[in-house]
DNA sequence: TGCCAGTAGTCACATGGTGACATTAGGTTG
DNA sequence: CAACCTAATGTCACCATGTGACTACTGGCA
């Protein structure tokens, strides 16, 4: 199906059409009955019909918006997450050192507005509280190391499995899952939270060299 | 389903009868089966009929030996490493420093013999290749660092949640997953993968009182 | 031999997920 | 407004993973 420009150009120059309400309110439907079925009954007790129903719309409906029932949990926020890291890192000038461009690419990820910050750590928080969807949740944090591993290998011209960039990205993940463990506490804070980050992933990745050869950097 | 114990007494006597053969033999050709075909075509392209019908077994038959798909890959090793460790957690000196305590079991866990752990390991290596089935390998490491940080919690009296447990079962998990980068290299052996995790647990749980308050030990 | 218990096969069904096609509703142009 | 196009949705059919219930077989043993 090709795609005309000008069509193309017609869609985008009216991004706030009814469809699009439609379409957003059909998604946050079946988001909210999602979130609020899972909470309610656990998310092995809640099928995709019962969100479907709730939602008022056909089970095909819901599948047209989620891939899955697990991606209604983190949606896509996952997946802007590894996103907006990817071109974080990529923005990083050629000559800084691995250590020093992972950190600053994972401050440049969250920065972001409040809101929507809060909204991603709340939504992480209830998947991390039910176990039976643990997996979804540990996805996002191996596609993160993965992605991680991957910038660092081809920055000091390893294999992305290689002990090196392995341990540089586990140590990563590590300071953004201690970083996790504050949200509990009220007076939590966007700044606390990344200073809690830096603090760990200061220390952790100070005592790599004691691990294994670090490549050396100009 | 009540067991009468001279039933259970029998069955333990006679471990080796023509029906353990049989079920061990229907067992290994499953995952045999399983792995062959994996190997093959891939793991999404696999259907429990294609494994089914390649050992010669009805569908309901690999059921009742794999509790799913995935479960054929790790088998019940998963499971039998998370045991193992928490025994020898458990089995720790309550007078013992949470760190001391948790760099020993790890190391009573791989002791064993030789040909047991190069097939775990050999196991982990395939799963870690095939990307469509990184969720499983990962609730191995998620159930490690979930059972460690529920130790650590309980000798300092924080809740597993706390950041000083997460942060040493990270470390702990983290180690582990380095010894994992070595297995490449054909001249790896157990001892030189214990050296490693030793020298990355070692160096790693140094840093942490830089991190966070590190409980008092007596 | 014949009984008992464990094991496998068969059938039915719930659930997740996808493809194909028809239908409806939003939006555009004349 | 009518005719029309296209995106959104519904409907139906289908495949795959699992599970429960019941039946049939088979090894072990008196």
């Amino acid at each position: 199906m090709v795609t005309v420009p000008e069509a193309a150009e017609r869609t985008a120059r009216q991004p706030d059409s009814r469809r699009e309400r439609k379409k957003r309110e059909t998604r946050a439907a079946l988001e909210a009955a999602a979130l609020r079925l899972f909470a309610e009954r656990g998310y092995d007790n809640t099928t995709v019909e019962d969100i479907a129903d709730a939602a008022d719309v056909a089970v095909r409906t819901f599948f047209r918006y989620f891939s899955s029932k697990r991606h209604v949990l983190f949606g896509d926020l996952a997946h802007m997450i590894v996103d907006q890291l990817r071109r974080a890192l990529a923005a990083r000038p050629a000559d800084e050192s691995p250590v020093a461009a992972v950190r600053a690419a994972m401050d440049s990820v969250d920065v972001d507005d409040y809101g929507k910050y809060r909204q991603i750590m709340a939504r992480m928080q209830i998947v991390q509280k039910l176990p039976e969807l643990s997996p979804g949740y540990q996805m996002v944090f191996h596609d993160l190391n993965h992605m991680i591993a991957e910038f660092v290998g081809a920055r000091t011209g390893e294999p992305a499995e290689a002990l090196y960039p392995q341990l540089l990205a586990g140590v990563a993940t590590l300071a953004g899952k201690a970083a996790l463990c504050e949200l509990d506490k009220p007076d939590a804070t966007p700044q606390s939270l990344r200073e809690l980050r830096h603090r760990t992933y200061d220390a952790l990745a100070a005592a790599l060299p004691r691990i294994c050869h670090t490549p050396a950097q100009p």
